[in-house]
DNA sequence: AATTTATTGTGAAGATAATAACAATGTTTT
DNA sequence: AAAACATTGTTATTATCTTCACAATAAATT
């Protein structure tokens, strides 16, 4: 909860972990400056909106020269904390959180899915991708032990709220809910939702009703 | 790409097959009417918000009353296309490509993957959950004969724009990538990202900077 | 060291979206 | 059938986000 910099904008927020990924990139192709035209080239974003979404953290170029590829990595890594591992919980080890628990997230990211629970009785005990699968029961004895505060929710969606209500008193502050299922969580918890069904649907309304040569997103 | 209606904004294009699921669950439950006030408890957003949404399509609530569900309903099944079936194709059979495969998009959206692609011998010719695996060499032949336009894309990110190359000039109007790269697509080719590790990491930047007790998205 | 060139950082403008607030009006109750 | 009530649709307001456009200025070139 750090308020060492001004509040950035939420939309800018949301792209600091797409610029990185970006400047790790540049930075390994041997890279040593980049210039917010090509950086706008490379993430689909308007050049200004680079610009500006930099500014909020100061003057991190120089006026005809651009961006120090190193220099910006090393700020970013520290404002987005890849220097500190997050562990992450998945609830709900099926087809879905299956496949994110094969995923290596800290590849880019310095976020790792610690563990996993489920209730099913022939996934309790094994590992995937050495994560190991806890039973339900032990959900917050666990991830109180291990100090998670962030979880990716991966059940069917009738039993969301019922266990969102359970991380909350367990003290997760932050949950990636995959289930269509809306949920009723406190203000001191935040939920992205990622709803794959009605990504498909509206990117099927757009193509319909917008025609298309409207800007991609 | 029919303009029968007035263009809608953006943003709320993407809440309406949100809302339509919402209203099937209380189809379904037997309600019969439904204020703003309510769906907005259900679906957490701003019932004001709702009523504008609504709004765009002309009135189609009662003052005093609400919303009669069936009517909205069919309208929306009408307006979301959900009488006619949409196709799609699914290129790179893996981890998060066979959890798709396996999820059945028809249940709220009448959208339903009926191909996939791959390259791995070993999976050509099987089945995954009804859904045929072809080679990729028969990418542009079979996507063609199907009158399929809308693709999911995941596969590795080295092979992503190639990819997209391909499906642009076999005709698909709409891409959702799952993938990390950034693609290049002409005007009339539209792009949604669903971009995992940004997301989890921009949860994470969220509940380190932002403390908390603001919206949730 | 003067000149040209490139590119930032940002004020101003424009675009899009969310919310408040309430008159209008249909529904329900008495 | 009158009075009380509920809830929409929309106008006005505010908030957020994007983009333009350019002065400022550092880098590169001559
Ligand atoms: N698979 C997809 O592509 C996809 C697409 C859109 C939405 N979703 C949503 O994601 C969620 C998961 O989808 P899936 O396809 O992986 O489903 P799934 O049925 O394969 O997996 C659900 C898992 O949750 C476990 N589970 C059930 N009850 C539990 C409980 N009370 N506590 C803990 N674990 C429990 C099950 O044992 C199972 O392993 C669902 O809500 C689904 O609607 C999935
Ligand atoms: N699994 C996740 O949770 C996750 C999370 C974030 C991002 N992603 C992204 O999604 C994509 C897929 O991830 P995954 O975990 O399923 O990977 P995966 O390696 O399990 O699957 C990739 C599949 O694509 C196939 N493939 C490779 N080259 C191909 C080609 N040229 N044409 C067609 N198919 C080809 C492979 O045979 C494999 O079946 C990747 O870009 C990954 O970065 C996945």
């Amino acid at each position: 909860m750090s308020n060492d910099t001004v509040k950035i904008p939420q939309a800018t927020a949301k792209r600091l972990p797409l610029y990185y990924r970006f400047l790790k990139n540049l930075h390994s192709s041997g890279k040593q400056r980049v210039s917010s035209a090509e950086l706008s080239e490379a993430v689909k974003v308007d050049s200004a909106t680079i610009r500006r979404d930099f500014s909020y953290f100061g003057a991190l170029g120089k006026k005809g020269y651009g961006y120090n590829v190193n220099y910006l990595l090393t700020f970013f890594r520290k404002t987005l904390d890849q220097d500190e591992l997050t562990k992450v919980a998945l609830i709900g080890v099926g087809n879905l959180g299956t496949a994110l628990l094969h995923y290596n997230f800290l590849k880019n990211n310095n976020t790792k899915i610690a563990v996993g629970f489920d209730v099913e009785e022939a996934k309790i005990g094994t590992s995937i991708g050495d994560v190991p699968i806890h039973h339900m029961d032990e959900l917050e004895k666990i991830i109180t032990e291990m100090g998670i505060t962030v979880a990716i929710l991966t059940v069917p969606a009738p039993f969301a709220q019922t266990i969102t209500d359970r991380l909350v008193a367990a003290n997760v502050k932050g949950i990636l809910n995959f289930t269509p299922a809306r949920l009723t969580v406190p203000a001191t918890t935040r939920v992205h939702h990622i709803d794959l069904a009605v990504e498909l649907q509206s990117l099927v309304y757009f193509l319909k009703h917008y025609g298309v040569d409207e800007e991609e997103e």
